[in-house]
DNA sequence: GCTCTTTATATCGTGCACGATCTTTTCGCT
DNA sequence: AGCGAAAAGATCGTGCACGATATAAAGAGC
């Protein structure tokens, strides 16, 4: 048995709880500019991955974004069914979905940039070295997905 | 309009989804130990705050976790509904409902350090200095709350 | 004392995340 | 060819997050 006032201690001294209330800060901060598109923030998270990669399957896609196809294939659906990508099977391996964006998919990438200049403009202000920062919190997930693999 | 290809460029480059993405690492690294005890992450979060300061009322709880009190009340549902907390009226003021830990709630607390001390070695040994990393992420938290409250 | 407003919490509907399970297609082996 | 295993997605149930709305108690102003 541990201490029970030991380590580890307050809320705020918590690593999981730092990245946990600033995930769901950016979230928020998202949500409203996002929400003029039609857009949820995974759906948007989604279509960052496929402006940068188009013609994927489903399971590729979800690798990129560390999800499995039981949260994708929900979303993607929605996706589907307000036109901003197809969902079709491939003939030559009918177990494979491929991803595609469609016109209006790829037009959406303007507005988003528009509509998310604000806090673009505010990421670069702030700018205190953004690549490092987001290295570091690649490599924290790497360490994270590594010791959940673990177990 | 902004020029297609250019900034916010690659999945990679976007701090939202290097926070998205380690969250979720983190989420997932947790879970599995979390689980054994009966608990999911959020409450985990929450038993946290309660650790640290009991008798509370679901809004005071909800300003120290950044959580509304409709995703905080169906989560102390379910936390009462297994014995770990008490949500009671408060007679002086029938609107405020007070949180109090059982004793059961409070036992949690070794026994979650023991289920999470594989996690907590982890941290200590990668441990470059957590402290600055948990400053760094509450800042980012602050200015994300900020941009969201001035839209 | 009686409305009007504010405050604290609860409820509901939608979407995400994920473990568990299922279906279909392909592959490996003999 | 035939069959068992593996692979790719889909489906379902639970819980979280949150906007919108509802309810009920407390306070404010007259």
């Amino acid at each position: 048995m541990s201490a029970p006032t030991g380590r580890p201690g307050t809320l705020d001294q918590q690593l999981c709880f730092a990245i946990y209330s600033a995930n769901a800060a950016i979230h928020r901060m998202y949500r409203p500019h996002l929400s003029k598109l039609g857009l949820t923030y995974p759906q948007y998270i989604t279509l960052l991955a496929l402006w940068e990669r188009d013609d994927v399957t489903v399971g590729e896609l979800g690798k990129r974004l560390f999800l499995e196809t039981n949260t994708l294939t929900p979303l993607l659906k929605r996706l589907e069914a307000v036109g901003h990508l197809t969902r079709t099977r491939d003939p030559r391996d009918e177990r494979v979905v491929r991803v595609r964006l469609t016109q209006g998919g790829r037009a959406l990438q303007g507005e988003a940039s528009d509509a998310l200049s604000c806090i673009h403009t505010l990421a670069e202000e702030a700018g205190t070295d953004l690549d490092v920062w987001i290295e570091a919190l690649a490599a924290l997930r790497e360490q994270a997905l590594e010791a959940a693999k673990a177990t």
